[in-house]
RNA sequence: GGGUCAGUAGCUCAACUAGGUAGAGCGCCACUCUGAUAAGGUGGAGGCUUGCGGUUCAAAUCCGCACUGACCCA
């Protein structure tokens, strides 16, 4: 296998090896008699490629999913595309450079249907690859489309239900229009931008008194349909008479604390208070529309129109008084409604004034503006004519201006069972919390009814046929819930088999019963019904109906916090309104994929970091692992390309990790063990059959708290806290810390029962690491688990069984002891680089100086593994509460306390302090000194005068450690004999005899002849003591002059040393 | 304009649920090691915990108000 961790690489040999022994037919059928887990994939909308967002989320589900496979669940993992809808209608046309709806009709509503599912496809097929490229397993061939037959199918059998439970209605509302797709579009599908449009004072003269109320508004073409005045009943108002510099007079009603503003606007240069009025003064007053003449069709004032009525969302704002057009607005709409006024909308679905628009017939709304500003003026009604800057609603998708008007919609009427929603709401499970607690709640409190019916094209057909001469009730409509149901009753022949349910093939079938012909409606759905019937479409209900019956409601959904008003919402409305039920069980809400500066990311901004780029970059696995790194409990993410580059930096550690012992194990013929949870029949070496030493012992506990870490984080819906323990335990403690261990032990020549036991060890724990990080990393893991299984266990390591924590392996105490161990070996590091002694040169002694008890135990119980760190003759134990008796300490003097003490002598005195030894921190004991230093014996010293410094015997460093349970002091003695010094210089030797194997290439179990020649007698002799170790450490089968070998020459510690080297 | 969430070292995040000296990893700098070698070791620098107020003996933590960002709503 290459030396290096080449993620490009891996992948490719991954895939190649997926496809050749279908790794995920066989992972899915090994669960296929297991326990159901039922999780639905969140259809992504067709209308582009993967962008970092839906990268996230797939991420998750993909590791979500392969983390319940391998925790023994059968999944299903059917995924979905959501391909209907306006944003892909708003594209096709602007790839085909249409303008309006009739341009579609020219082209004909079938072929622009065909173009629609054209696109559509094309796009899911570029979503498909996205998906693969970055390992997600789910059923590819197999996946949910919104625009099957049986998918439609699924949304027209929940529409029935919905009809039969009575919450179907036809009805008037005031709803958001894009007057260029001509259709209504739901609050959610409007954004807001910043415009510039008119902003108007507009005078409208009181029938029965002097004067006008002023109101304002920047929507100039709604004064036409104007039916009152809304005040606040409890609102302070003025009447005054205001002054212009001609020294014209005008009466005015306005808010009082609007009075200053509005005269000002209007030109005036002075005025006085005539009245005060509060609001219900007001109420009942009539006027006149200032264009009443040019609007004949507005209805007059017996209608109880054109009167001054309360208003509750009125505010002391710009007047203070406001313009309602019930035909327009949708609180002037509702409140209108309550007053039994009439409704008068004179805009058509595009924009544009129907007849009843009188003079303005004919003319688009906002174009009609200027003539509309005109005319106010022309009748002495403009009392000021401005702009402003605010923001307004525009279509999503094609960035018009949106405009409010009432047209007659289908509804479903969800506020009917609002408490069965909240109800339904609270039995399922949320992460976070408070997303369903606060978040949702507040949706859900506050939802109007649902407007289903979109005046387009490219849509599932409502399924709703009205008889001749309809009344309007719904229950006298058809409401078809099935293909069999639409063949049984219509009037043309229709095979249920092959019926296309789109427009326009359903627009020609009529139905008849009892002599009245029933014609379908012409609208679609709102594109958000699609995916509300995932958790049944998802299932092919009610075409199958198995499945449903076993698996219905979904155990789990995971999408982004912007489904809580999306898809979180639409399954609980339609789920609850359908049958009465919620459609899942648990909800996964994740965050939002930002910049690395924290900003949304925008393609049309071209502000983005692309998946692929990523993938490139650093490859898939990273990427994956980074992107499952972060919480998936509702925080947005900020991308990261340097947490990105540290994932397969990581991903390289486990690479070397797992390459060190192999060329060991190969040469010894090690016989790998494959447990049973990987596939294997657990023949080999086992961990049970080995005689482990006490760091493998210890690795092996390790391994059981990370195993039983992991799997409590992945139950709480936290896989990123699972990945930060496993990462540890891969770099922390098994790279740095059991490989460093087991180095010496893999070296030795012969095979032996200590090899043997850490090849077992290791087996075993890479396996489990393999394990642990496949949901992650599926590639790489893969990889390395086909080396560790060969043809042994399962073919893929996404088969294997999440590992379990064995009871017998744990060893808390042995953790413990090691995690002191490791801390005073770190001290011990330290001091001996304080102490300028590298640790291939044996120290006499180490002295380690315990604060707890813990620390003695630790050494009682393992010392030899810490003198085999540090590399030391001996570790020498000082208990807790004695003081090491080589120690002295000296003091430093306090000037501040000394000071006033001795006055004049107090510079004598510190002298003699900072001269002065004590072997203890003994206040008495210094003074004696330092009063027999200075020839006096009136001294007297209190701790506050100084402070002491400890001090410690020639060749002696010493360093502080501390652990949660533990604390002590480490001293190393570098002191030089000759014994240390010889087997220091042999390791000089041998280090340097390996960097030439090395650089000759030499096979690791190579054997050579050596000439060691030194230019120095004495090191020379010393080195010679230890020719075993020299010989044995770089597989010197001889020492002796050497012909024509690789020879160099080395300065070892200030002496020459020539070395020469071959093969033999 | 309103709601929800977030803001801690250059980066990613802990510590916040029960207030008690702000930690880790990565990155950076210096030194070191060398049959895992694009790895390993030791040390170092690096923080007004976004800001301003409040509660408290004590606030990253609790409470207000701002600011910044994300999403939702209008």
């Amino acid at each position: 296998m290459p030396d290096q961790y080449d993620p490009a690489g891996v992948e490719e040999r991954v895939f190649s090896y997926w496809e050749a022994v279908d790794a995920y037919e066989q992972t899915v059928d090994h669960r296929a008699d297991a326990e159901t887990f039922f999780f639905v994939d969140g259809p992504p909308y067709t209308s582009g490629a993967a962008h970092m967002g839906t990268t996230w989320n797939k991420t998750l589900k993909d590791a979500y999913i392969r983390y319940h496979r391998m925790q023994g669940y059968d999944v299903t993992d059917r995924p979905g595309y959501d391909m209907h809808g306006l944003p892909i209608e708003t594209k096709v046309e602007e790839q085909l450079g249409f303008e309006s709806k009739k341009d579609i009709q020219e082209f004909g509503e079938e072929a622009f249907i065909e173009e629609c599912k054209r696109f559509a496809d094309d796009n899911l097929d570029g979503l498909q690859s996205d998906f693969q490229s970055f390992g997600v397993w789910m059923d590819w061939d197999n996946p949910y489309k919104t625009v099957d037959p049986s998918y439609m199918e699924a949304a027209w059998w929940a529409f029935s239900e919905v009809h039969d439970n009575g919450l179907v209605e036809r009805g008037q509302r005031s709803i958001s229009q894009c007057p260029r797709c001509e259709t209504a579009i739901a609050n959610n599908e409007v954004e807001y931008e910043d415009v510039t449009d008119p902003s108007i004072y507009v005078r409208f003269d009181l029938d029965d008194r002097e004067g006008s109320l002023v109101v304002w508004t920047t929507t100039p073409w709604t004064i036409p349909a104007n039916q009152f005045v809304a005040v606040d009943e409890d609102g302070d108002y003025q009447q005054v008479r205001a002054t212009t510099p001609d020294g014209e007079t005008d009466v005015l009603y306005v808010a009082s604390e609007c009075v200053e503003d509005v005269l000002s606007a209007g030109g005036y240069s002075d005025h006085e208070v005539v009245a005060d009025h509060s609001g219900s003064d007001l109420i009942g007053w009539s006027y006149t529309p200032p264009l009443a003449d040019a609007v004949p069709a507005n209805p007059t004032d017996a209608d109880g129109t054109h009167e001054v009525y309360h208003g509750d969302w009125v505010e002391a704002d710009r007047t203070g008084l406001v313009h309602s057009a019930p035909g327009h607005g949708e609180e002037d709409f509702e409140r209108g409604a309550e007053l039994d006024l009439p409704v008068f909308c004179p805009v058509g679905e595009d924009g544009v004034y129907t007849d009843a628009g009188g003079k303005y017939a004919g003319a688009f709304v906002r174009d009609a503006n200027d003539d509309i500003i005109a005319d106010l003026e022309a009748r002495d009604a403009m009392l000021a004519s401005q702009t402003v800057e605010h923001s307004y609603g525009h279509c999503w998708r094609c960035d018009t201006g949106i405009i409010q008007i009432v047209t007659d919609q289908w509804f479903i009427t969800i506020t009917d069972v609002k408490d069965e929603l909240l109800a339904n709401m609270d039995t399922s499970e949320w992460h976070p919390e408070w997303a369903r607690d606060n978040r949702f709640r507040d949706f859900v409190e506050n939802a109007p009814d649902w407007n289903v019916s979109r005046q387009r094209y490219w849509g599932i057909p409502v399924p709703i046929w009205t008889p001749e001469d309809w009344s309007g009730d719904a229950e006298d409509v058809l409401v078809v819930g099935t293909r069999e149901e639409l063949a049984a009753l219509a009037d043309q022949d229709v095979d249920p088999a092959s019926v296309d349910l789109h427009k326009p093939t359903v627009d020609d079938i009529t139905i008849t019963e009892d002599g009245t012909e029933y014609t379908r409606v012409p609208d679609v759905f709102d594109v958000w019904l699609d995916s509300s019937v995932a958790s049944w479409g998802t299932l092919n209900y009610p075409e199958q109906e198995n499945d449903f019956d076993e698996l219905w409601p979904a155990d789990l959904i995971m999408e982004a916090h912007d489904q809580t008003r999306g898809w979180f919402w639409s399954q609980l409305g339609m789920g609850t309104a359908a049958l009465g039920d919620v459609p899942y069980e648990e909800v996964l809400m994740h965050g939002y994929a930002n910049m690395p500066d924290g900003r949304g990311m925008s393609k049309s901004k071209g502000i983005t970091i692309e998946p692929n780029e990523v993938i490139d970059e650093y490859g898939a696995d990273p990427m994956r692992m980074f992107l499952l790194s972060v919480t998936p409990q509702g925080d947005d993410m900020s991308f990261s390309w340097d947490e990105t580059e540290n994932m397969q930096r990581d991903l390289n550690i486990l690479w070397n990790v797992f390459r060190f012992p192999r060329p060991y194990m190969a040469l010894d013929d090690f016989d790998a063990n494959v447990p049973a949870a990987f596939g294997g029949d657990d023949a080999g070496v086992g961990i049970a059959d080995a005689d482990l030493e006490t760091v493998d012992e210890w690795l092996l506990s390790r391994l059981q708290h990370v195993k039983a870490d992991a799997t409590a984080h992945w139950e709480d819906f936290e896989q990123h806290r699972a990945l930060d323990a496993v990462l540890e335990f891969v770099v922390e403690d098994l790279s740095r810390y059991y490989v460093q261990v087991v180095r010496e032990r893999m070296w030795e020549d012969d095979a032996s029962a200590s090899k043997t036991a850490a090849y077992a060890t290791m087996q075993r724990v890479l396996l489990e690491v393999v394990a642990l990080l496949a949901p992650y990393a599926p590639f790489v893991t893969e990889e390395l688990y086909s080396h560790l299984t060969g043809d042994r266990g399962y073919d893929t390591v996404h088969m294997a069984d999440w590992p379990t924590v064995e009871e017998s392996l744990r060893a808390p105490a042995l953790e413990a002891d090691v995690a002191v161990l490791r801390a005073a070996e770190e001290a011990g590091s330290h001091a001996r680089q304080q102490a300028g002694r590298k640790l291939r040169w044996p120290v006499t002694r180490v002295v380690v100086d315990a604060a707890e008890d813990s620390v003695v135990d630790a050494l009682d119980a393992h010392g030899d593994l810490l003198a085999d760190r540090l590399n030391t003759r001996a570790v020498e134990v000082v208990e807790p509460g004695a003081a090491w008796d080589e120690l002295a300490y000296s003091a430093r003097a306090d000037m501040s306390e000394l000071g006033p003490a001795f006055g004049d002598d107090a510079g004598a005195v510190m002298n003699a302090l900072n001269d002065a030894h004590v072997t203890d921190r003994d206040i008495d004991a210094l003074a004696e000194q330092v009063a027999a230093d200075l020839g006096r014996d009136d001294i007297e010293l209190t701790t506050e005068m100084v402070e002491f410094v400890e001090e410690t015997p020639e060749h002696v460093a010493g360093a502080a450690f501390e652990t949660e349970t533990a604390a002590g002091t480490v001293y190393v003695d570098t002191e030089l004999n000759e014994d240390v010094e010889s087997e220091g210089y042999a390791r000089e030797v041998v280090r340097r005899v390996q960097e030439m194997r090395k650089e000759m290439d030499l096979a690791m179990d190579a054997e050579i002849r050596l000439d060691v020649l030194v230019f120095d007698e004495r090191v020379g002799e010393l080195v010679a003591r230890h020719e075993p170790l020299i010989t044995e450490e770089t597989r010197a089968r001889e020492l002796g002059e050497v012909e024509d070998g690789h020879r160099e020459e080395w300065d070892v510690e200030g002496t020459t040393m020539i070395l020469e080297v071959e093969a033999v």
